[in-house]
DNA sequence: CTAATATGTCAACGAAGCTGACCAAAGACG
DNA sequence: CGTCTTTGGTCAGCTTCGTTGACATATTAG
């Protein structure tokens, strides 16, 4: 349990044993991350949020856009996997982007039941636009932190995910074979 | 063109120089971000919601109970500047707080028209459920980041948050005398 | 031919946001 | 005192995005 939270350890007062303590100091420790994930999260999606309004989309369209984009050629199931939503949810949101040209829709080549999606160059346009809003945020966010921060940021989200997302988080992220493995190794604390 | 399937995704000639690489690692970067919110929000608050659900309750009661725990005595403007909601919305899952005895409101003592909001012990008991469950979730996730990964990620996090939340993230979680500031400087990488 | 699979669609519902309008109680201030 | 503002509550209606259940169709698999 070598998980003493760096610097902020400390708790002189308080007339209580040593494991009392440390449940204590985890409570609040648990505490911020509860406030960080909420608030975080809420103003990473707010950019996006404002351009898709406009549109008359809303978040769930930003994600089709994405993971689509990610995976050019998704089926319509493998969609539905990754995102963990009914295809009935789907539909309400994929149908319109297809009718207004943003995705398309085409039989798959070895299975012409399914239905390959592929961004459209207005859909490619929209999730770009959609994208650098995002990317602003993030990279201050990023830059602000440092490297090291990152690299501990991104080992962290991917503990809070489970198994299957983080599974489905490797096929939508293929590696790219230029840049190597995101995460190589954690190289011990960079 | 609209077709080919997802081996499609690499595109591995394209001639580009240094500068262009780096663009598309931080391009790759980011779009790596989104999915670890994406998946790792969705799973911080998959816990919580599965217990929640089965008092036909949602995440928004969850959101009431965390922020009146956290901050018992907190008057009815308080937390909606903190949610960001309308009072309409705040209602919809206050009201039934109230009724149902999670939450007492008593009439602020030098201004009468404000309703301080506390937990009551049923509030608390559950509050403490929700929060236990989520707790050893993000206990595994931290334990196996290891605790630099723990602080990067609390940076990361605050960054993305936007000023407005970060003041409010300071009054939420009163940071205890005892152990100062959270992040009292960056103290270079670790 | 039959069964399973991939996808789409209709209908109804629920959770949680929103706007706009309006009201009452209490404080603030001339 | 009287008026204005602030705090909070409520009614009505709308939107997004999730849900279940039932059913239809095309295609593949056995």
């Amino acid at each position: 349990m070598p998980d003493t939270p760096d610097a902020k350890a400390a708790g002189e007062a308080k007339p209580v044993g040593a494991g009392r303590q440390l449940l204590f100091l985890r409570e609040e420790e648990l505490r911020l991350a509860q406030d960080l994930l909420f608030f975080g999260y809420r103003d990473f999606t707010a950019g996006p949020d404002a351009i898709l309004a406009e549109l008359g989309m809303g978040r769930a369209h930003h994600r089709v856009l994405h993971f689509v984009g990610r995976r050019p050629g998704i089926t319509v199931g493998e969609l539905l996997a990754i995102l963990g939503i009914t295809k009935q949810s789907l539909g309400r949101v994929l149908t319109p982007l297809v009718e207004e040209g943003y995705v398309t829709q085409t039989p798959g080549r070895s299975d012409r039941r399914q239905r390959l999606l592929t961004l459209t160059e207005k859909g490619e346009a929209l999730e770009r636009r959609l994208f650098e809003r995002q990317r602003e945020w993030v990279m201050r966010a990023y830059r602000e932190a440092g490297p090291v921060a990152v690299e501990g940021f991104r080992r962290v989200m991917r503990g809070l995910m489970g198994p299957e997302a983080r599974a489905q988080l490797d096929r939508a992220a293929p590696p790219d074979p230029r840049s190597g493995p995101i995460h190589p190794k954690p190289r011990s604390a960079a």
